[in-house]
DNA sequence: TTGAAAGCGCTAACAG
DNA sequence: CTGTTAGCGCTTTCAA
């Protein structure tokens, strides 16, 4: 049971290196006899193959890197959770980094696919992890890679051909606006994540195209620029209170900023709905539970993070186009948070 | 740009391999003169060490494995994001391993030190990575690890010498009680994390004590078993309202608890604070911004992770003791959850 | 201070 | 089907 190598078990089992290696990586290219007597052996001393030593042959690391902007938001954690198992399925680990949008970080992280620590890169931010320059290079290749639909345009590359997955965000925000209007209100506010999130930037239009097929007039003012945080929610609801033509209900575009708008709505004495509608987007783990529970956009997140998981490793693993788009569900869930306006 | 390796960059910079290395990873251990030349180069043709090398020959990954049950839960999340940066900054990263409390899951991430994926391993779940046959061997040698108070008792191996780092759960959970027995409850229930969990054991044991200095019997059946989870909050408060005696406070020991409670209790028509008084535990970034804000427990989550990072890699880099212990501050933090019973 | 060379543990040609 | 052997890219003696 103490550490062994593949030599001293072959030595043990009395066969060559090759055969072990063979015996327990492809059992199907070994005689019975030699696999049965190789794998017995190996169990009995507690045989654990280095992987460093298969890694730096074979060129395959077995792990993924996921470039997160924060692992403790509620749905970024929850994407990863099935990212990892559907990793962990098919023998990948993944190693994670949590940028806070910091820059340098997101590039440590986009290098360990040269440094060959990872074979492949999931990427949660906006920006690619590579340098301007790595870009422009000619002989630059872009590793295995999806993104989820967070990634925006790059001056150097077309990001909108790399493999992504990510539910249909433009329907989905006219989804949510569409139950705000027909329950009556004319005056909604939005309140955005990122500017620079592709998935804002298509929520918003989804917002436009709702109002104006309902026949509404699209207002600049009713539109807040924010951030996917809960922190944002609270900071952008105090202003939409403060809005001269004040709406009767505000589309947020997270469920974290949902509650930042409904706790702040409620110090400041609104009732939600009956003062104020509120619809999220999302769908986390607690939008049920709030009070009052959350009208809310569900997304997949088991779906969005196993696929994202599963088109990485068919790339890296050579089985998939190199374009492949995923475009998963959503749902609108009705709760309570949003009612006829009075 | 393209891929160079060691040698090809030896040869560019017409110097050997051993310069080379040593001007990149001893660069104090070369003369000024090579060092500029080899970073020079090295800069220029775009060089990115193989890691896999290195770490075959040298033994060490660079890889730290974090062991958790769920990283969906907000507490966990929080914690291991400070544990990734903490690593990060001392160049680990860190793979991790959602278990969902499997066992089968829990051995394969074990496993990783054996096949030198990893270095050490943080450990957030009840029972050691390693089998009972594993532990009970005369050879097998405990890889660095440090357990974030979570660990239970083995019968093979006493876990109370393995480095922690936790706060004073007995105190906490003390002091969540007896600020309830201020505010003038005397009928208190409680409801517990996973019973094998030595956390929820010691909080326990700190609700007996503050109990028993206020001179209040203690009634089995005010301990009610549950689990770290917002389910289990809800569930376990439906049996609570079914009480013969019914408490006027209910001290969860998670803050997701405590929402599943708060909300199963307005959902019943109990108002809280007024009808029931709720103190929860961890003090999850939403704490403060649920109706009523949460008192509750402040676990320093920062804190912790950081310093399960800093620990383990003493351990594995040697300069730690192998048993240091880590007691980090708790707080109490009075919000609008609890107050004086009618 | 630098270079030559061995070797970490494994896999994959290639030969038998 | 099995064994021999080279070598993945790096670090680290050892000798100069």
């Amino acid at each position: 049971m103490s550490d062994i190598g593949i030599k001293e078990l072959a030595r043990i089992a009395g066969v060559s290196t090759a055969s072990v290696s063979r015996a327990l990586s492809n059992p199907e290219r070994v005689s019975k006899k030699m696999r049965d007597r190789v794998q017995a052996a190996a169990k009995r001393v507690g045989y654990q193959p280095n992987r460093l030593g298969a890694s730096l042959r074979t060129s395959r690391s077995g792990n993924i890197v996921a470039i997160i902007p924060d692992i403790s938001d509620t749905f970024n954690s929850g994407v990863i959770q099935s990212l990892e198992r559907a990793a962990a399925e098919r023998g990948y680990s993944v190693l994670f980094g949590d940028t806070q949008g910091i820059r340098e970080r997101e590039l440590v992280y986009g290098a360990m696919v040269r440094s060959r620590q990872a074979d492949g890169i999931i990427v949660f931010s906006h920006r690619l992890p590579f340098t301007a320059e790595e870009l422009q290079s000619e002989n630059f290749k872009l590793p295995p890679l999806v993104n989820s639909c967070e990634l925006a345009d790059s001056p150097h590359i077309d990001t909108s051909n790399l493999p992504w997955v990510s539910i249909d965000n433009v329907q989905a925000g006219r989804d949510a606006v569409t139950h705000l209007i027909e329950l009556g209100h004319q005056n909604i506010a939005v309140i955005t994540g990122d500017i620079e999130s592709p998935s804002t930037v298509q929520r918003l239009e989804g917002y436009r195209l709702a109002l104006s097929a309902a026949g509404i007039a699209y207002r600049e003012e009713n539109v807040y620029q924010g951030a996917y945080t809960l922190e944002a929610g609270v900071r952008i609801t105090k202003q939409v209170l403060l809005a001269k033509h004040r709406p009767s209900a505000i589309f947020c575009m997270s469920d974290e900023m949902a509650m930042g708008c409904v706790a702040t709505l409620k110090e400041h004495g609104f009732g939600v709905p009956e003062d104020m509608s509120v619809v999220g987007f999302d769908d986390i783990r607690f939008a049920q539970y709030l009070s009052p529970p959350l009208t809310t956009i569900a997304q997949p997140v088991e779906a969005i993070g196993r696929t994202c998981a599963n088109i990485l490793i068919d790339l890296i693993e050579d089985i998939a186009e190199p374009e492949s788009k995923h475009i998963l569900p959503h749902k609108l869930v009705v709760r309570s948070s949003a009612t006829t306006p009075r």
